[in-house]
RNA sequence: GCCGACAUAGCUCAGUUGGCUAGAGCAGCUGAUUUGUAAUCAGCAGGCCCGGGGUUCAAAUCCUCGUGUCGGCACCA
């Protein structure tokens, strides 16, 4: 068996490295393992680096690295490359690697490096980054990569390996900075799991959400209509509405109050807030009579004002104000995705003002609801929190204060979280609920944020035990996030095959004939008194198309009623998940269907 | 916003090196058929070829500026 690298106290050692150190360890071996992976996709990388100096001369490479999803390599050209020049780049790494080539190193002084690099503007950039005195180059054939390695013995154990995509990106991941081409890789130790992780990847493009939103007429965006705008249909608007009930009378459940501010408010108010400053110009400003508004980014400020319409006491507290929000926020055009991030969007916002004793428990309080919905809907999600960013507002003090309270509340009830240094909003930190979706990115969905700024900028108080005026802290949390995003996530969660207490349409009925229409309304009726939705396929078609149709909907249930089913008042079930066919009474149906759409409570 | 690609009927897509009246399937409409669990048959209609400008005898096709979409990067209070 090949051995292409050892592993000693936990690191990856390449055979070169261990030979000219002497070292030795647990062998790893070609296969599909992770250490494996990470030495075969880096050794990838470089081939494709290989590939791209021999068919572009002038290239110049900045880093490439492995990453979650296979490997990249950044670097510039002086001519274009587009994605259609992938296939010749694949094409020229096989014949590289059919040449057999040893990947020897060796190591060389910082300064002759330097020099050896010359040229190349990009590698002399990394090794600005690269603190040490002395480097190592890896040589395959004629082609010399400053790296740290580990890497293969030879690059003719590349074989099963794809260039998956060509993309633009910053040199050191910042915008201010040139821009390089990328190109990502995957690479796998055998045919079947190349073949394998690509059709996995064309299976998840079928639940993309905006794919199926389209097909299940969900919802639409219309160039005309601006981007990021989306458009709800029908379909999508039932199962919105759907949610929204289940989660109203879940806020109900804990306390919550609704309330609505208005959609926008005078620029003065986002003055105070802050978020003139720190957001201004990603908010939708209008001006009339002389006066500026601000088109709502978020819904705090109208929640202040709800407290501030009345004096409150140390016993009202914990106050929380719910609302499903609208927002718009200018996102950067590059930035918008389907329904993941677009620029307007409701938010299931709720504001909690609380005392500093009642931080802790108000958190657990959230994160125990936030387990609530994932865990109904099978979500895998986990927690970050986020810490001070650079624009941020406050005193270090409080935020030490908040960003502690955080950690301290999670960590008395032991909940796993990870630290985001430096992702927190502008007014406080937050713990970040993510969950992954149908290709593995992850996308932020619940928020909750601690703030001692806004109640301190707008000066909020309430009565304590003594009548003294003392600020109360605020809780921002979202549990959805938004709408929007929770429904993409839905859709292809499930691969919109909706449960039947949030799909659009419960059940889809099927006449035999023409003369079974009339059955078939009185049982759509009696499913909307139990707060069922249905459908009746009731076209001049035949029943087999009919039957297709309707499954094709992705509808949870269909029942088919003809003579039988009228004589016996029964119906005809056809089970989506099971494909299974049986026959239930009238009575039993309608039960049934009342308990499925009942048997979630957030 | 940046790099690259793309935009043809409601949807999914054809449309050669610029050249006759821009095609197909699905969906829609009209008929016939009235069906027992995944596509009945026939006919009809449907297009500012994303939008402005330009090149050309001639543009869906080439150039240019927008808009939108896709893959990343950056961003995400």
């Amino acid at each position: 068996m090949n051995e292409i690298a050892i592993k000693k106290d936990g690191e990856i050692i390449d055979t070169q490295t261990a030979k000219e150190l002497g070292f030795e360890g647990e062998q790893i071996h070609l296969d599909n393992s992770a250490d494996a992976l990470e030495v075969l996709r880096h050794s990838t990388a470089h081939l494709m680096a290989q590939a791209i100096k021999s068919l572009y001369p002038d290239a110049e490479f900045y880093v490439g690295p492995v990453v979650k999803e296979g490997f990249y390599y950044d670097f510039k050209t002086s001519t274009e490359i587009g994605a259609g020049d992938l296939k010749k780049i694949e094409k020229q790494m096989l014949s590289f690697a059919k040449k057999k080539y040893k990947i020897e190193k060796y190591e060389i002084t910082m300064d002759e490096a330097k020099e050896k690099f010359k040229n190349d503007h990009l590698k002399l950039e990394v090794m600005k980054r690269i603190p040490s005195d002395m480097v190592s180059i890896y040589k395959q054939g004629e082609f010399e990569d400053l790296c740290r390695g580990p890497h293969l013995p030879n690059i003719g154990l590349i074989r099963y390996f794809k260039l998956t995509k060509i993309a633009g990106a910053y040199l050191g991941g910042d915008s201010k900075n040139e821009m390089l081409t990328r190109i990502y890789g995957i690479a796998f130790a055998d045919k079947e799991s190349l073949k394998a992780h690509m059709e996995q990847l064309a299976e998840a493009e079928k639940r993309d959400h905006r794919k199926l939103g389209n097909e299940m007429k969900l919802f639409t965006f219309r160039e005309e209509v601006g981007a990021g705008f989306p458009i709800w249909l029908p379909a999508g608007g039932r199962l919105r509405a759907r949610l929204e009930s289940l989660l109203f009378k879940a806020h109900r459940k804990r306390g919550y109050e609704p309330v609505r501010g208005p959609e926008m408010l005078r620029s003065d108010l986002w003055k105070t807030s802050g978020h003139y400053q720190n957001y201004g110009e990603n908010m939708y400003f209008t001006h009339i009579d002389e006066l500026e508004f601000g088109v709502k980014p978020m819904n705090c400020v109208g929640h202040i004002k709800v407290y501030e319409d009345e004096l409150h006491s140390y016993r009202d507290l914990p106050i929380k104000y719910f609302e499903y929000g609208v927002v718009h926020r200018h996102e950067a055009s590059g930035a918008l995705h389907g329904l993941f991030r677009v620029r307007e969007f409701t938010q299931d916002d709720a504001h909690i003002f609380c005392r500093a004793d009642q931080i802790e428990e108000q958190i657990i309080e959230v994160v125990d609801f936030v387990d609530k919905i994932m865990s109904t809907f099978e979500f895998d999600y986990k927690m970050m929190i986020s810490t001070k960013p650079e624009k941020a507002v406050g005193s270090d003090e409080v935020w030490e204060v908040s960003t502690q309270a955080l950690k301290n509340a999670m960590d008395q009830n032991e909940l796993a979280y990870e630290i985001d240094e430096g992702g927190g909003a502008f007014y406080g930190p937050k713990i970040d609920i993510k969950i992954t979706d149908a290709i593995g990115r992850e996308w932020q969905c619940g928020t909750i944020q601690l703030d001692f700024n806004l109640p301190e900028r707008f000066k909020l108080e309430y009565n304590g035990e003594d009548n003294d005026k003392i600020q109360p802290v605020m809780i921002h949390r979202a549990i959805l996030g938004s709408f929007e995003r929770f429904i993409g996530i839905l859709t292809e969660h499930y691969a919109g095959e909706f449960p039947m207490f949030i799909a659009p349409t419960q059940v889809a009925i099927v006449p035999v004939a023409e003369t079974h229409k009339e059955y078939a309304k009185v049982l759509s009726d009696k499913l909307i008194d139990i707060n069922a939705d249905s459908e009746i396929y009731g076209k001049n078609d035949s029943l087999n198309k009919r039957i297709r149709t309707a499954e094709k909907t992705r509808v949870p249930m269909i029942v088919v009623i003809g003579d039988e089913e009228i004589a016996n008042k029964t119906v005809a079930i056809r089970d989506r998940r099971t494909r299974e066919q049986y026959n239930l009474s009238e009575e039993e149906f309608l039960k049934l269907i009342q308990t499925k759409i009942n048997e979630v409570n957030f």
